[in-house]
DNA sequence: CGGATTTGACCCGCGC
DNA sequence: GCGCGGGTCAAATCCG
């Protein structure tokens, strides 16, 4: 107080000085406390950048082990030459040309690529041996890349053959397209994967962008049938249709035919990968029907843990019983059909994992077709649905999680209804696939069985044995695999993918699992001088 | 307005 | 050869 008093005018200066050594003080606090702040959020960098550093070196040592294992399948698959057909997801398809020598260096190299270029191609592949081994352009898929500028009709009308500069074909010659040609030249090499699902929404959410083409009353059955065309590429030859069941309406019957010839979105690889792995199954065994009978039994079922493997002979001619309607795909008989039921049915799917040929245990005998081979992936406690709970999160964290928007449909019929997101038919794929990957008793079991029914009696039990010890591989491998692989990694999953759906049946043998990365063990890392369907050889 | 769907017509294979 | 039935096309229509 005196002090102001005394000189006005020099308290003020004086104030001021005061006041601004205070907020210099203040400043410097606050400086201080900054830079201490500061040290703190590096010191939390720092640390971060090592949790970083660490992820990133176990994710390395993890992809690392993951494609030893998948080399090694791959290579086996590449010397396997001997073999009809191929499944493959995850890999271009052009990569298949299998005369030039291939060292495992090469295809380590080749993995490298394929898994740079973000490759993600998966289908049905069919291959065939109407010509010599030679030229590997056996395979009637286009390429990916050609001619994808132009119109879409004129590409429609290209896919007709691999003949890139083919004319606009006339409306007689649609049928010449990859269809024909594989229909004709190759009638039993054609593969449609039948998927039987619980489906409320008009269509299944299979993660592929699907056009309408055609809608046609299927005789005996007042449903009508959709078909589908896959548009996420426009030469993409894949097709479906869908028809409700006739006997449940509450059945959505969708069945796949064709081979994507482009890369596929992650939520797209779960109906893909369930789709090949059955078709596999069912080539592994038609590549030996084309001269003689199969093996397998017809019909035959296993009984997997609720894993109803249903596998037939696909030379009969008799018409399609599974099929809600009889004559539902009766025109092209020819053509080799496998369901996959993921209905609940009232499965009489007992303990035992291996029920073998036995026909009494068919959840649905009257529909039982003897062309059609069924996977059954109802459960007889638990159907599908629960299937859905107990596989579908970790699924979806996958699919989803990891998606690539850029595939992505814009106008996915799927996403029309709100409710099919959350809806089950999604789930019911993703949860057979993931109950096929996950459950390692599915894996010893299948592979078990599958190895019984083509009629193994060789090397059986040493290759049972084998995917045993490789399922215990897996089921050490998966868990971080599996969330190592995914979103910051599509193109991992892709390069991992590829070599276990690569990896052909050999020599007819059943290797369903590699189609189903990483989780089924089933290698096709027995040795290609064991063979494990040595009857089939027999029967070619 | 562009893309997707609808729908009648057409083609083709198969059985008789 | 004819009819049937599945599959596809493409113009019309719908829809966001």
């Amino acid at each position: 107080m005196e002090v102001a008093l005394r000189s006005e005018s020099g308290a003020d200066e004086e104030g001021g000085h005061k006041e601004e050594i205070a907020i210099m003080s203040k400043v410097d606090d606050e400086l201080e406390s900054a830079r201490a702040e500061m040290g703190e959020v590096r010191v939390e960098n720092q640390r971060l950048k090592m949790y970083l550093d660490r992820i990133t070196n176990e994710y390395a040592t993890l992809q690392m082990r993951f494609q030893n294992i998948t080399k090694n399948n791959y290579d086996q698959e590449v010397l396997k030459e001997s073999e009809l057909v191929s499944l493959s997801l995850g890999r271009n398809p052009s990569y298949q040309n299998k005369d030039e020598p291939i060292t495992r260096e090469i295809n380590r190299q080749r993995k490298n690529e394929e898994t740079e270029q973000d490759l993600l191609s998966l289908g049905l592949e069919c291959k065939f041996e109407t010509s010599s081994k030679s030229g590997g352009s056996t395979t009637h898929e286009p390429l990916p890349n050609s001619s994808l500028t132009n119109s879409s009709e004129v590409q429609k009308r290209e896919v007709v053959g691999e003949t890139a500069g083919a004319p606009k074909a006339l409306k007689t010659m649609r049928n010449t397209a990859d269809d024909e040609v594989s229909r004709q030249e190759h009638p039993l090499k054609k593969v449609r994967v039948s998927v039987r699902a619980r489906i409320d929404t008009p269509t299944m959410n299979d993660g592929c962008q699907w056009r309408k083409y055609g809608q046609k009353i299927a005789k005996g059955n007042p449903c009508p049938r959709a078909y589908y065309r896959c548009t996420i590429a426009p030469l993409c030859p894949v097709r479906k249709q869908v028809q409700r069941c006739v006997e449940e309406m509450s059945i959505l019957i969708t069945t796949y035919e064709g081979t994507h010839n482009h890369p596929l979105p992650i939520s797209a690889t779960a109906m893909a990968s369930t789709t090949s792995a059955a078709a596999s199954m069912l080539l592994s065994g038609s590549s030996s029907s084309q001269s003689g009978p199969l093996n397998i039994p017809s019909p035959a079922s296993t009984d997997l843990h609720g894993l109803n493997l249903y596998l037939s002979d696909i030379t009969s001619k008799s018409k399609q019983f599974y099929l809600p309607t009889n004559s539902s795909i009766s025109s092209l008989t020819s053509i080799p059909t496998v369901t996959l039921d993921l209905t609940s049915t009232p499965s009489s799917s007992s303990s035992s994992y291996f029920n073998r040929f036995s026909t009494s245990n068919y959840p649905n005998p009257p529909r039982f077709s003897p062309s059609t081979s069924t996977l059954n992936f109802s459960s007889s406690e638990s159907n599908a649905m629960s299937w859905t709970n107990n596989f579908l999160q970790p699924y979806k964290t996958i699919s989803l999680g990891s998606q690539q928007p850029s595939y992505m449909p814009k106008n996915n019929p799927f996403s029309t209804t709100p409710s099919q997101h959350n809806s089950l038919p999604a789930d019911t794929i993703a949860a057979a696939t993931k109950a096929i990957t996950a459950d390692p008793s599915f894996q010893s079991a299948l592979a078990a069985a599958l190895t019984s029914i083509i009629g193994t009696q060789e090397n059986q039990t040493s290759y049972a044995d084998h995917n045993l010890s490789q399922k215990m591989n897996w089921g050490d491998l998966f868990p971080t695999m599996s969330s190592a692989l995914l979103p910051s990694s599509p193109a991992k999953v892709n390069g991992c993918s590829s070599s276990f759906f690569n990896t052909k049946p050999a020599t007819n043998g059943v290797q369903p699992g590699n189609f189903l990365p990483p989780s089924l063990p089933f290698s096709s890392s027995n040795s290609a001088s064991a063979p494990p369907c040595d009857n089939e050889d027999n029967n070619n």
